[in-house]
Parts: C-alpha cells; sequence; structure tokens
DNA sequence: CCAAAAGTGTTATCGCTACACCCATGC
DNA sequence: GCATGGGTGTAGCGATAACACTTTTGG
C-alpha cells in the first residue's frame, strides 16, 4: 500500500524598487526552531492540485495572483521532509506587490516579503526550489510577457525596463529597449503621468493582454535579448 | 487522512524513416476493454520519482532511454483515474528507436511504436499527456540539442534535417540548415560512409556531446529557426 | 547515360547594436 | 538655471533567407 504524501507549494514574486521579492510564511510551531517556508500544504482529496495552491495562498498569505503556472514536482529526495514521504507539486506565480495585502491568516504565524537576494535558510527543500522557480523567470521573461504581472495595471516604461535590468541582472540599452517592447504593439500609452517628485514627468503605459493573446495566436512571438 | 496515489508515465519518442513514434503498451486485464496507454505505474514509498520512472519502463518495455526529463504532473482532473484520486508525474523521454529491443516485460501485455499521428484513444487522461509531451518536443527541438538522442550514434546530415522537417511539420533548406549545425561546431564528421541503396554516398557525422557541454558552459545557446 | 541523393556559395534583406543629445518639470 | 529623469534617431554590422547547379555512385 502506497504511503506518499502529495503537497503543493507556491514561489510568489514581486517586485518593487528595483528589487524582487519573493514571498515566505513562518509557521506556528510551538518549541521548533522556526524555519521560513514557501506557502503551501497538502492537497485534499477531493481538490485539484490548482485549487490546493490557491487555497494556501489564500489561507496562509491572504494573496490573490496574477500570474500562476506548475513549475516542477520534487520526489526525488526521498527525505525532503523529514517526517514523511512527501512530494511536493510546487508552483510559480507573480503578482503586483503594490496592490497587495498580506497577511499572517488561519495556519500561519508571519507572512513576510524577502528580496530574492537576501533570502534565509528555508524549511525542507525551499531554497532549491525557489532557486528553479528564480531561473524560470528569468527565462520566462525573455519569452513570454510575464513581466506585466509584477508591475500595476499602468507603470512606467522605466520601471519595465529596470525590472527587467533587476531580474536579469544585465544592463538594457534604453531606447533599444524601448523601440522593442512598443515595435511588439502591445503596450498602449494611457494620457496619464505619474506623480514624480523630480524630473520630467513620465507617461503611464498599459499592457494590452487581450491584444496580445490574439496576436500569440497569430503566431506572434514575443522576445527580448540582450548583447 | 490525505488518500492520493502518485503514479509516474513516459512519454517515450522514438524516430525511424521520417515518422515520429511514442512507446505504448497494452495491460493484462481480463475482460476489460483493453486501451492503450503509456508505460507507468505507481510510485514506490521508498523509491525517487526518477527511479519510479526508470523501473517502470525497463518493467513493461524493457527500453533504456538516452534523455530524459520531467514534463508536467498531472492532478487538476479528480477523475483521470476513475478508481482511485491518483496523480501522475508525467517524464519525457527519447530514444535511438534503432537500437532498441522492446519486449513485453513482466507488468505488460504488448509494447509497440505508434506513429504520434495515429494514436489510438489511450486510457486515462493519456492522449493529454501524450500531445503535451509532443509539444515539448517540439520546442526543445528548436533550444537544445536533443534531436541526437533520436539518432544512432552516428548518422547523416539528411536524417537530421528530416527529423527536424518531421517533427516540426516545417520545410527547410538544406543548405542553410547545415551551415547552421556545422557553424555550432558540435557535430564531427566521421570517415565513414552510409552504405546505401541508390544515389552519391552519404557521410557519417556524429554529434560530440562533450564539446556542446563546455560550449554551453560558456554561454553558447543552440538555436535552430526557420522561416 | 540516367536516376537518385549529396554536397556546396553568393547576394539581398532585416534586425540588432551601439551610441548622445534635447526635453519637461520642480526647486 | 540647474538637477533630475524622460524621451528620441541613425548608421554599421552581422545574421538569416532565398536560391540552383555540380558531384558521386549504382544500375
Amino acid at each position: 500500500m502506497q504511503d506518499i504524501k502529495v503537497a503543493v507549494d507556491a514561489v510568489v514574486f514581486g517586485y518593487r524598487q528595483n528589487t524582487l521579492y519573493v514571498l515566505l510564511i513562518q509557521q506556528k510551531f510551538a518549541g521548533q526552531k522556526a524555519y521560513w517556508a514557501l506557502p503551501g500544504g497538502l492537497v485534499k482529496d477531493n481538490e485539484s492540485l490548482m485549487d490546493a495552491v490557491t487555497r494556501e495562498l489564500k489561507e496562509e498569505t491572504n494573496v490573490e495572483v496574477n500570474y500562476m503556472e506548475q513549475l516542477y514536482t520534487f520526489g526525488d529526495d526521498l527525505k525532503r521532509d523529514s517526517r514523511n514521504r512527501v512530494i511536493s507539486v510546487a508552483y510559480f506565480a507573480l503578482i503586483d506587490s503594490s496592490k497587495t495585502n498580506i497577511k499572517a491568516d488561519t495556519d500561519a504565524d508571519k507572512v513576510q516579503w524577502f528580496p530574492v537576494k537576501e533570502v534565509p535558510h528555508l524549511a525542507f527543500d525551499h531554497n532549491l526550489i525557489l532557486q528553479t522557480a528564480f531561473k524560470r523567470l528569468k527565462s520566462k521573461l525573455t519569452y513570454k510577457p510575464v513581466g506585466f504581472d509584477l508591475l500595476p495595471k499602468e507603470f512606467l516604461f522605466s520601471d519595465l525596463e529596470n525590472l527587467y535590468c533587476t531580474i536579469l541582472e544585465k544592463e538594457i540599452d534604453r531606447r533599444n529597449f524601448r523601440k522593442k517592447i512598443l515595435s511588439f504593439d502591445i503596450v498602449e500609452e494611457t494620457d496619464r503621468f505619474a506623480e514624480k517628485k523630480t524630473g520630467r514627468p513620465a507617461r503611464l503605459f498599459r499592457f494590452n493582454s487581450h491584444k496580445y493573446k490574439a496576436l500569440e495566436k497569430e503566431g506572434f512571438l514575443f522576445e527580448i535579448k540582450f548583447a
């Protein structure tokens, strides 16, 4: 009789001010060393994997994400959870962190954004899961317009550009980047401007996901490369 | 108490004579409609996911693959297996079908290569899994040198070219294709020639995976695009 | 000498890269 | 008027795409 548990875990990325963040929780446990961990938990018998992650995220962190996809199933290390054989189906999610109201809820003690470059040692194999998700984010940014899911609905071109620089850890030529993105015709000017403290006011832009989906069906490929 | 079973399934592709094949089995079941299915089965408590697929493949089909990677975990359809809640971690594998000696073994009644374009209605959600794997193969061909894992160690340039045409379902310019591949410097001439029935004898080539791995570390990107 | 597949180069076009100056605002 | 970020065009280069004839063998 098989005795393997099935869990889901979510790597939720957020972005603010030239920094990529990941959402971590610290579980309530009496008198045990408390590690930070990815939000997640066991799947219920009558619940899809996707529903399970969504539920856990809601329960543990109170967030609803903009984008989510299955990342990888971690089940080759038999001792990844020291108590039982548990395999984890990990998900990769993106959120506009500016409009998010995180709060610890039923299951979790603390919820907090950590800069991806400064995450502590996590519970289980969650550091590995996070690294896998980070790699996925880096590569996905270059061939799908997922960066927009990390930004507010209306954003500055410079924010988009900085998001790419920050996450990909590369320099980008501002002019070429702008030209490239605009050539896709999936980002639209608004007639609004950001309230800025200094410098020339910057126009706000909006991603037209409807248009993108239409173009995608016709074979259009989003692609950003760098020198 | 959670009651979910964990299975693994493998989509094993082979290639011969301008046709892409997938390896299917038909289970022994008395007096029940016999569907063809992907090789696979339940994971053992003390076995990694990877070991489980490898074992099942060996038991059910007697093959050892050239390339294998995790594909996707299917667990959103609660009724994908009508008997129990089972989630399946699907794997994607490539093999040189010419040197393979498939045979039904302990667990399976029949084992057979089916052209991917002519697979029947399969058990469970295996048609979906197969389609997912096929998509992965198509895209992976264009950015990783996985095509070589479907060919014999020594192969004709025309075979490689036909493999790309067949799987990607596109026309390719022979001269440009050859130039591109050779420019990568990961495929080497041998001094051997194929025994052919007709036409000018064709030189055999070999993929140098060692060289590829070295180049990859230095940031080299394999990439094949088409008009 | 004919059939069959292998092998081979050149040109035009397109897209990417590199690069520097002016603009609008707040103080 | 100065500091701060926003916004813009062009020229050179390298990569891709299009394209057809010659070579080698067997029959």
